[in-house]
RNA sequence: GGGCGAUUAGCUCAGUUGGUUAGAGCACCUGCCUUACAAGCAGGGGGUCACAGGUUCGAGUCCUGUAUCGCCCACCA
């Protein structure tokens, strides 16, 4: 029997591991259809957080549905190897023992690394279990492993002989902490408090000069020009001349070039062609030279003459020192300004001149673009406005820089002998040959996730039969780096696309809708949430408690009531457990109406419940289970059954009802379900896991019973509200107008010594619904205030009779509007009619 | 600068292709320990759906504009 309160601590062990034995998560069962999620790999370097929690929920909910509508279902899980982000983790923690990086050496790096991928992935098995995901371990991947290894040398190699994959010079975005290059997409730009510097360029051969505005003084000694805009009447003149280049006193070119804009600062541009993007390209049209002025780790080189050693920051210091002194700065003008930091070490990115590999991006990204119109070959994302998310990042097209000078990572299979370069997928035959020394973009490797999880390149079963996948459910935030990588990926190496559906989720904020973050102190640990609800009331509260793709303000006021609601749910399941003793076959002819009534309403829930399942709206799939379960089951139909209890029927419907509402539960809440599964009397699996999902069944549909039920309720309600507004006592009489069987009412209301034949000289209030009436008698005077309440409702009676009238004298409204809906208001005009007659008696 | 989203009850949010008198949870008020559940039950109050126009028989929902907030992208010498 169950205990008279829910203890999820209770119910929430053991299960997980049992489920994992039997293997119930493994998928291979080729008589049926295939169903396949990949899940987003999270990255070894710690633990899962609550965005990991929210978008695994839904996942699991998605695949547990599925499995029990029949779908060989495959939800293989992995996780990412996370190139800098594991890399400055491990880098931190030898520093910690005092260890540096490149004194330790490569390959006991990479030892150390993969220790730590051991240790942090347990860690992950461990919460994915305490979440209940159902996940199939035999299929477990890692992007780093041997045969991703395989994948993505192999695509590096076809990429290159096709030209969709290059090694050029370019300004890239540099991370001076990690000393490697960076993509676009791992740049994050913020508003940083700065200063515009007016420096004094002095005209060669003049006392005149050129007024130079420059957010970043120390990059001066890489000047190799000052570029002015050709229509600018103010400087047209001066193109060709020289101007001397402050400290350094060189002699730098004016040119003209549209890149200098007339109205932005003073107009005139110092071009520093190796540390700027646009003025990479300025050098580019005019053939300037490229002058480095630091280090890869941002002191300067040097080139910075008496600045050499010191950091950029401490070097702006000094030089604008100097600058001042010798009367070569105009000016400090405080601006805000946004400055790119690393996404991981956080440090400021320095544009940075360097020798990359880069993806060439065009004929990738215009085939997407291409197949997304094709409503075949397009990834349907939910809620579908993503998709402009992936055309906008799609229509950019910045070539992505994929090499890393890190050691945590997919080799690049390069070699070089002198000059000479070799791309292939062993190391080329004969001396002298050096492989490239770095690794590439992490999301290289997670970008073929789809289809090399599956063994891709080798034509394997598996990659045959779940290959495209169904879906793939990940943040909103994911777009750029991942599923725009997944999708040209996939659509060049195997001309498919990677997964049907896309299931974009929102971020999760605190209460405040302020962005979870270390320094603030706000984050939620999935864990603990668990430990104080249970996995399943995380897991409810997640999946049903917002709209696809908005972000959730975390609000644990929430989980703690979808913990009573699972409390509910478990005492019904109680009531239901302890009163059946006789369960039959349930046959129709014995249905009393309301049976019917409630046989009639789960199966329009499951039929509902099912649609919105299969579109990913769970928030309706919540809010239809919720108010079926409570209003419905708990407070309508088992009152009802109370009645008759010991009707073997009764006992029946009730033990069915259950059984469905569960097992439409289940995906949401897999623990309890189960638990309270595994006490029925009738089973027809040995998890609900296996289950097979409710059916609808027309068969049950009874309107007729359901409308006069339903009119019951509505009575039932009427009359407790219309005793409680005027304050009538229990000892009242009441007396039915209509000759109905008003059995289940009496009962209801515990009104059996209360019920009259004849009238009496007392004061009445009337109660009705559409098909009962009847007349309350009582002893009290009807106060004055009762009295008003009276004369509000006759009042609120008519004016809604005249806004109904007026309606349907509207020729318009008669004519236009559908049928049903004038139908409507007409019973409802006869109704309210009818009760202002009642009530004015 | 370009794009996207939001604005509905005190708070957090639902509201499908326009269609009864706009819903839920929490909070609040009243009455109940009714033997599944007091972490509960019954009943109740609370909303000019941001603002201004428009389309329509009918607008929270569609269109135009305005305001405020948030996010993304680009630029920022």
């Amino acid at each position: 029997m169950l205990d008279t309160k829910y203890d999820h601590l209770k119910v929430e062990e053991n299960k997980y591991d049992n489920w994992k034995e039997k293997g119930y998560f493994n998928a291979g069962d080729k008589s049926k259809d295939p169903f396949c999620i990949v899940i987003p790999p999270p990255n070894v370097t710690g633990i899962l957080h609550i965005g990991h929690a929210f978008d695994t929920s839904l996942q699991d909910t998605i695949i547990r549905f599925k499995r029990m509508q029949g779908f060989d279902t495959l939800w293989l899980p992995g996780m990412d190897h996370a190139a800098i982000a594991t890399e400055a983790k491990v880098v931190q923690k030898l520093k910690g023992e005092g260890i540096d990086k490149y004194e330790y050496g490569r390959d006991k790096f990479l030892e150390a690394c993969w220790d730590w991928t051991h240790e942090h992935g347990d860690t992950i098995r461990k919460q994915w279990g305490k979440l209940g995901l159902s996940v199939d371990y035999t299929r477990e991947r890692f992007t780093l492993d041997e045969g991703l290894n395989k994948a993505v040398t192999k695509v590096f190699v076809d990429f290159y002989n096709k030209g969709l994959i290059y090694r050029g010079e370019k300004i890239i975005n540099w991370d001076p902490a990690a000393q490697t290059a960076l993509s676009n997409e791992e740049v994050i730009y913020q508003d940083d408090p700065g200063a515009f510097y007016h420096l004094k360029y002095v005209i060669a051969g003049t006392d005149d000069y050129l007024d130079v505005a420059t957010t970043r003084p120390e990059t001066l000694f890489g000047d190799t020009a000052v570029a002015v805009n050709p229509k600018d009447k103010r400087y047209k003149d001066l193109i060709g001349k020289n101007v001397i280049l402050p400290i350094v006193n060189k002699e730098i070119p004016i040119i003209g070039d549209e890149h200098a804009d007339p109205e932005f600062g003073t107009g005139c541009v110092k071009i520093t062609p190796a540390h700027d993007p646009n003025d990479f390209e300025v050098g580019e049209r005019h053939n300037l030279e490229r002058i480095k002025v630091m280090n890869p780790d941002a002191t300067m080189n040097e080139n910075a003459g008496k600045y050499e050693g010191q950091t950029r920051e401490e070097c702006r210091e000094n030089l604008i020192k100097d600058l001042k002194e010798q009367g070569l700065l105009l000016d400090i003008e405080p601006m805000v300004h946004s400055v790119g930091h690393s996404e991981r070490t956080g440090v400021m990115v320095e544009p940075y001149l360097s020798k990359q590999w880069f993806v060439k991006m065009e004929t990738l990204a215009n085939r997407v673009l291409e197949f997304q119109k094709d409503k075949d070959k397009k990834v349907n994302f939910y809620p579908s406005r993503c998709e402009k998310i992936l055309n906008h990042w799609m229509e950019i097209q910045h070539d992505w820089c994929i090499s890393r000078q890190l050691w945590w990572g997919h080799r690049i299979p390069a070699w070089y002998k002198g000059e000479e370069v070799y791309v292939g997928m062993e190391a080329p035959e004969g001396e002298g040959w050096v492989q490239d020394n770095d690794v590439l973009d992490t999301w290289f490797s997670s970008a073929l996730w789809p289809f090399s999880t599956l063994g891709w390149p080798e034509k394997t079963e598996d990659l045959e039969r779940y290959y495209p996948n169904d879906c793939l459910v990940t943040g909103i935030d994911i777009i750029f780096f991942w599923v725009a990588r997944m999708v040209y990926q996939s659509e060049e190496i195997n001309g498919v696309r990677p997964f049907k559906d896309c299931i974009i989720h929102g971020l999760i904020r605190d209460k405040q809708g302020r962005k979870m973050s270390k320094s603030l102190g706000n984050g939620v640990d999935p864990m603990d949430m668990i430990e104080k609800y249970g996995a399943d009331a995380l897991r409810h509260y997640l999946c049903t408690d917002v709209t696809a793709g908005s972000d959730l303000n975390f609000d644990e006021e929430k989980i703690k009531s979808t913990w009573n609601y699972i409390n509910k749910i478990w005492n019904a399941s109680r009531f239901v457990l302890m009163n059946i003793e006789n369960l039959k076959e349930i046959k129709l002819d014995d249905l009393k109406p309301e049976d019917k009534w409630i046989l009639s309403k789960y199966n329009k829930v499951i039929k509902n419940v099912t649609k919105h399942m299969e579109k990913y709206d769970f928030n309706i799939v919540g809010s239809e289970l919720y108010s079926f379960i409570y209003d419905d089951f708990c407070s309508n139909y088992i009152e009802m059954a109370k009645y008759s209890i010991e009707s073997d029927t009764t006992q029946s419907v009730l033990c069915y009802v259950l059984t469905g509402i569960l097992k439409m539960l289940h995906p949401l809440m897999p623990f309890v379900t189960e638990e309270i599964y595994q006490m029925l009397p009738i089973k027809d699996a040995e998890s609900i896991m296996i289950s097979e999902y409710p059916k609808y069944d027309k068969k049950q549909i009874f309107d007729a019973e359901e409308e006069i039920v339903e009119d019951e309720i509505t009575f039932v309600k009427n009359f407790r509200n219309v005793k409680a507004e005027n304050n009538i006592s229990k000892d009242m009489k009441i007396m039915f107008d209509t000759e109905d069987d008003n059995e289940l009412i009496v009962k209801l209301l515990k009104l059996s010594d209360n019920v009259i034949k004849e009238p009496l000289g007392m004061n009445a209030y009337k109660v009705f619904s559409q098909r009962i009436k009847a007349t309350i008698y009582f002893e009290k005077q009807m106060t004055e205030e009762e009295a008003k309440l009276k004369e509000q409702q006759i009042k609120t009676l008519e004016e809604s009779i005249a806004r109904r009238e007026k309606l349907l004298s509207n020729e318009n409204y008669v004519n236009k509007a559908p049928a049903n809906i004038v139908e409507m208001d007409r019973q409802k005009l006869e109704e309210e009619k009818k009760k202002l007659e009642e009530l004015k008696k």
